[in-house]
DNA sequence: CTGAAAGCGCTTACAG
DNA sequence: CTGAAAGCGCTTACAG
């Protein structure tokens, strides 16, 4: 394997010259370059990590503290692993995946170590062990995702609050006065999860404000506990004419099934929108409106920060990103009031 | 941050003392060992991992290159990320998440630059570019999987094959004379994942060896892809008795879903084998009898072999981990033959 | 059982 | 625009 030497050598330049040449960090006359350019090209050389890690003040990875914990649902997850690496291979960085059960450990390893520039931390619990550690250790982080106490930290996260803001207003918008909400079931809610509870607070607080009848209700397991969550809906809100679905496309998929089985139209008898969802909602029957939650835009933006805090350019701070509204056909004026008295939906179980 | 002269200064000892007190590479007096434990831990000395990278032969990381592809299954995938990051990490090595679209590039860069000690390659392709990487690049792998050619791998995977034969098997046993295979959909053989290949393989020729009928099966989307699929293997098979699937749980679960809607009951109508599923078949409804495909104990074996190919023990072979079959009830024997001409399963559709 | 020292392959002041 | 050299923090012969 070649070395820094050997370039140096068949370029006919000292080491220092090859160094500077790669890295840039000085002016090199056009004809060294190309030398230079040249020696790398033939000897297929690339700088040994270790030693530029020892030399330099950079490693070039990033650690992902990525806990998969019993619920975690594995497409979102996989999402955003996914979209961490490929947004550090962009500024030239590699990923290490931190995964331990023991939050911290890896953590405090690999910063300990100097293995990593920095670390990208997935999926933050409202109260995260990783969130306190990032106070004492020696390493720039992102989080993605708003812990309960932000102080000190950078934080990258879709606006859940704000998506569930607008998916009430818009519903409001178009006259909808009682509004129930679906959302994931309550082991998530549970377990510390920051975004649901985000989203929770942010439908109460517009559903309040817009002064519609709200409800929520949290499904059990499998397509049962859908069925029972929406009949908790229904009765909760007799009227209920428009459903804020905050879930996995399992459940998702099974409110919908579960809809067509008692006869309601969407968005006919009851408008549907999808909220912060990171799958496809347009192969959905019918296509739902879709406040999309999209992992490469928080990792993009997550790992972008991360580099600018190695350049010392950005200090800690909450950024949240705007909910974008995509209409999809699922959501319709609200149905004319029904006569007191006689149900809309007379809830019609499905036979299975 | 404390260095190893700094630890050493502490013990009173040399430097090259602490290395090999840490190391266990020679022996070290009992005090001398206790001072220098002592020493390590209150000033929190962890190796530099860089310098360890350039002085020593060892990174202490292992790439892992597992490609997501548009029809990879999320939840498959992840369990054998985690398991491999687990395994490693039992080995004292973190792991390197290699994702990129250029499926090689990425193994190159970080053999090139003796960033990872070795690759654990997931979800080979029956003729994946990385196998023949590997041929060329000076770097032990563990490929998770058997391509068609293996020649100069180390390859570890579950018995596709065997799973296959051994489900075929049971059911002949059993008594039943014509078996069925819902496999993958299409697009998933076509990509060219080796296991669907092996598995679907061995079910026909172990259906060819136990002389029963049979028929094959691959779903296209959704629900209705399912009940297309069991459409068909009713019709090629109109006595079908027995139905083995080797396919993701969605499909899986649609399966049963459909069966249910037509009135057939598993075991009493058609016995029912999950092979090389990699979730829990318990909570089906009914439980499935499973031959089980488990990611730790491919990953574990593939990481314990990559660890002897560093030691220096282990030539490239294929390693074939044999199929376990689980009963749950959901085979039973098969129902006594209906006379001629009247079809045992109406086909009575469901009816969404 | 222990130590002094070379050397891994880079980066980066320092010098010109 | 370019070079000679120190130094990053380890590991590992070499020596005793």
């Amino acid at each position: 394997m070649a070395n820094i030497h050997d370039v140096a050598k068949a370029a006919g330049v000292s080491i220092s010259t090859v160094s500077y040449a790669l890295s840039g960090k000085r002016s090199i006359g056009e004809q060294t370059r190309q030398r230079i350019a040249e020696a790398v090209r033939e000897l297929g050389y690339r700088p040994n990590a270790g030693a530029r890690m020892l030399a330099g003040t950079t490693t070039h990875i990033f650690a992902l503290s990525a806990p998969f914990r019993p619920d975690t649902y594995a497409p979102a997850h996989m999402a955003f692993v996914l979209a961490v690496a490929q947004a550090a291979r962009r500024f030239d960085y590699d990923v290490l995946l931190l995964t331990e059960d023991e939050a911290t450990g890896g953590l405090q390893r690999v910063a300990a170590s100097r293995l990593v520039d920095g670390v990208i931390v997935l999926d933050v619990a409202r109260n995260d062990e990783r969130a306190h550690l990032m106070h004492d250790i020696d390493l720039p982080a992102t989080v993605i995702g708003i812990p309960d106490n932000t102080e000190g930290l950078l934080c990258v996260d879709l606006d859940f609050r704000k998506a569930a803001e607008l998916s009430v207003a818009r519903l409001a918008d178009r006259g909808h006065r009682s509004i129930g909400m679906l959302g994931h079931p309550p082991r998530i809610y549970e377990r510390g999860s920051n975004f649901p509870h985000r989203f929770r607070a942010g439908f109460e607080e517009a559903a309040a404000e817009q002064k519609v009848k709200s409800a929520i209700a949290l499904p059990g397991h499998g397509p049962a506990g859908v069925r029972d969550a929406l009949d908790e809906l229904f009765e909760k809100l007799p009227n209920m004419t428009a459903l804020v679905m905050n879930c996995e496309e399992p459940i998702q998929t099974s409110a919908l099934d579960e809809l067509d089985d008692r006869g309601i139209s969407v968005p006919e008898d009851l408008s549907v929108i999808s909220a912060c969802s990171s799958f496809d909602t347009s192969r959905f029957s019918p296509p739902l409106d879709v406040i999309p939650l999209i992992a490469e835009e928080s990792c993009n933006r997550g790992v972008e920060l991360l580099v600018e805090q190695l350049e010392g350019e950005v200090a800690p701070h909450v950024e949240l990103i705007p909910p974008r509204y995509e209409s999809r056909g699922s959501v319709g004026d609200a149905p004319l009031p029904v006569k007191p008295g006689a149900s809309r939906h007379p809830g019609q179980r499905g036979r299975r």
